[in-house]
DNA sequence: TGTTAGCACTCGATTTTACCGAGTGCTAAC
DNA sequence: GTTAGCACTCGGTAAAATCGAGTGCTAACA
C-alpha cells in the first residue's frame, strides 16, 4: 500500500512550530544515535525553552498524529515515516561542506572516459561521500539516433551487428543466420543496412525489403534484432557504488541481505528510482515507494538532464534513518554538475 | 605470509589411514554443522571402530600436527585450512545431484544471446547452483585479432572508435581531437584504419603514417588508443553472482562489509582469480591465497579455456567451511560446459 | 489555560549468579 | 595400543537481581 505522493507539498502537514521544532529535534538525535529520543534530550538540547514534561504532552500528541512512535512504553521516541517525511518536507535547502564540494570539484575537472566510465566513477564518488549505496542510471537510448551500423562476419553463419547511436552508445548483437553469407554479401547488407537506419531512432518504422535473397534476409533480420530491444530495459545502465555500505548501515543480518538481493537485480533497482523520478519526487521513505522489501530505506533521486530530457538519474539509499540534508545536497550537486559535464561536452548544436 | 602450493601434491601430508578418516570426519561435520566437533560424535559417526578416548588421543597428535585446532579447552576440534587443504586433496571426484545436472543442462541448453550475457547468466547458475558467492571471468582480448575498425564522427571534434575483434567482444573509445575533421576525412580515416589494422592483434606493432595532415593524425590518435588499452586489465570481463550470499554465509557483520568490500574492485577480484589459477590450483584456502582480507575464505576457480588456450575461469567464494566437493563438482561441470559451449559456437576453423 | 514540578511506575538493558554438560586430558587397567 | 573411568575446564544458557531512562498522570502554579 504506497503512500501517493503529490506534487503539492505537505497536503496538510502543519504542525504548529512548537511542535514542528520537537519533531526536527527528535529527527535529528536518532538519525545521529540510532537511538529513541526521550523528552528531556529535546528539552535541553532545541532552542525550546520549555520544560521536559511540556515536551512529553507535545510528543503524546505528536505520537498521535503519527509522527512518532514509541519502540515500547518507557522507552523515548523515534520518528515515523511520516515524521521523517515531514522533516524533509519543511527542510531548507543544504549546504555540502566544502571538503565534499572540493572533492566533487576535483572529480570532475579531471573524470574522463567513456560515458559508462564516468557514470560509473560517479557512483564510487557519490558511495564515498555519503556512504551510503549510490546507483546511477543512464536511460537508454531511445530516442538517440542510428549514426552507424555495421555487419561484420565472423564466420559464414556468424556476424555480429554494431550500432552507433547519437549518444554515443554502441551496442552488439549476435546474428546467427541460419543460412550462408560470404563477405560480400555480409558488406552489401551492410550498406544497405546503413542506408535504411541512420538517422532514424529506434523507434521508428523503417522500410525493410522483402526479397528472398541473401541479402536482404540478413537485413531483415538485423533490423528485427536492433528493434527487438526496444520494449525490454536492455540499454538501462545501472551502475552501484558502495553495496558494502549496506553492511555498515543497516543493522540485522536479515536487512543487509535482503537490501543486497533487491540490489542485484538491477532492473529491479532502476524501475525504482524511475517510478521515483515519475512521481516527480526527490525523496521516497519507507513504504512510500511501494516497495515492500525495502520499507526500511529512503531512497534520494535526482533527475539529470540533457536539454530538458531526462537522460538518467544519480540515486542514494540508505535507512530511513538517513542524513537527509547531508545527502540530498550531495546528490543534488552530483546530479548537477554530471548535467553541465555531459551538457558541455556534447556542444554539438 | 602466503603457504606455497607447488605442483607435486601433499610434500608430506602423509597420515595413516585412521587419522586421515578422523580428520576427514571432523572436516564433514564442522562443514555441516559450524560447531567444533567432539571426540565421541566423530567416533560413533565414522566407521572407526575404536572409542572416543583412542579419537581423542589421534586428535591430540592432529592438532599438534597442525590439522585441527582447538577453540578453547573443553571445546571440541576445528579444522585449520591446513586440515581442510589434506581434505581437499584427498577428495575424490565428486559426483554432482541429478538436479543439479539436469539445472546446468537446461541452463546451457536454452542459453543465448551475446558472450558477455552468457557469462553474467553462468554466474547466477553457479550461485543459485551452490548458493555462495560466483565470480566468473573472462579474459581480455589480448590475441583475438582485430576484424574491423571504425571511426564514427559525433561532431567535428569528436569521434568514436569502434573496434570488432575476432572474439566477438566490440569496444569504443572517445576520440577527442584538437582539430577539426569533416564527414570524408574520418571516413577515410575509417578506410586506412581498417587497411592497417584488420587481422592484428592489439599486441602486434603496426606502421602509422607520418604525415601531419588531418586524416593521419586521427590514424594515429586511434591506434595511440587501441594501443594504450593493452597494459591495462581493460578488456576483462567479470560478472559476480549471488554477492548477497555473503551475507548469509558469512558470520559476523565485519567480515561481511569486508568481503563486500573487496568484491566491489573487480580488479582485485580477477587477479586474485588469475592468481590462484597460475599457481595450477583449484582451491586456495584461507590464507593459501595470500590475500589477507580474505583469509577466512575458500575460493574454489576452475579454468575454462577455448583450443587449449585459458580464455577465463569460473569461481566460487565461501567460507573454509564449505563444501568442497559438491561446489567443486559444480564448478568443473559448469566450466566444462561453458568449455564446450564456446567451443561448439565457434567452429570456424 | 498552558506549563511545570513531583512522583509512581514500566520495562528493556545490563550485570550477577548459578548451573549444566559437552568435551577434554590423564591415569590405570586390559 | 586401546579403553574405561574420572576429575576438571569452561563456554553457553537461564534465572534473578538491579538499574535507570523515560513515561504518564496529577496537582500546583502563573
Amino acid at each position: 500500500m504506497a503512500r501517493r505522493v503529490k506534487t503539492p507539498p505537505q497536503p496538510k502537514s502543519n504542525l504548529d512550530a512548537r511542535k514542528a521544532t520537537i519533531l526536527e529535534a527528535v529527527v535529528v538525535e536518532h538519525v545521529d544515535t540510532a537511538q529513541p529520543v526521550g523528552s528531556s534530550s529535546v528539552a535541553q538540547n532545541a532552542d525550546l525553552v520549555v520544560s521536559p514534561a511540556t515536551v512529553r504532552t507535545e510528543m503524546v500528541a505528536l505520537e498521535r498524529e503519527g509522527y512518532l512512535a514509541q519502540p515500547h512504553t518507557s522507552a523515548g521516541r523515534v520518528p515515523t515515516d511520516k515524521g521523517y517525511r515531514y522533516f524533509v518536507d519543511h527542510l531548507e535547502a543544504g549546504v555540502l561542506g566544502p571538503a565534499q564540494q572540493r572533492q566533487i570539484k576535483e572529480f570532475f575537472a579531471h573524470v574522463r572516459g567513456e560515458v559508462e566510465d564516468v557514470l560509473e566513477q560517479t557512483s564510487l564518488l557519490l558511495s564515498h561521500l555519503t556512504s551510503y549505496t549510490s546507483v546511477v542510471v543512464g536511460s537508454g537510448h531511445s530516442h538517440a539516433t542510428v549514426l552507424s551500423v555495421q555487419l561484420v562476419n565472423l564466420d559464414a553463419r556468424h556476424h555480429l551487428l554494431v550500432t552507433v547511436f547519437s549518444d554515443g552508445t554502441v551496442t552488439k548483437h549476435s546474428v546467427l543466420a541460419s543460412f550462408e553469407a560470404d563477405h560480400v554479401e555480409v558488406s552489401e547488407a551492410s550498406r544497405q543496412l546503413n542506408a535504411l537506419l541512420i538517422g532514424t531512432t529506434l523507434e521508428a518504422k523503417v522500410q525493410v525489403p522483402s526479397r528472398g535473397d541473401t541479402i536482404a534476409k540478413l537485413v531483415r533480420e538485423a533490423v528485427s534484432l536492433l528493434h527487438a530491444e526496444m520494449p525490454t530495459m536492455e540499454g538501462e545502465q545501472v551502475y552501484i557504488g558502495g553495496s558494502a555500505k549496506v553492511a555498515d548501515v543497516f543493522e540485522g543480518v536479515e536487512t543487509v541481505r535482503k537490501v543486497l538481493g533487491i540490489l542485484e537485480q538491477e532492473l529491479l533497482v532502476v524501475s525504482l528510482v524511475e517510478d521515483i523520478l515519475d512521481k516527480g519526487v526527490t525523496v521516497a521513505i519507507g513504504s512510500e515507494h511501494g516497495f515492500e522489501p525495502l520499507s526500511s530505506c529512503a531512497v534520494i533521486v535526482a533527475p539529470v538532464s540533457l536539454d530538458g530530457e531526462t537522460i538518467g538519474a544519480v540515486g542514494l539509499l540508505g535507512p530511513t534513518r538517513m542524513k537527509y540534508q547531508e545527502v540530498m545536497a550531495a546528490a543534488e550537486a552530483v546530479s548537477k554538475h554530471l548535467t553541465t559535464h555531459f551538457g558541455g561536452e556534447n556542444e554539438r548544436a
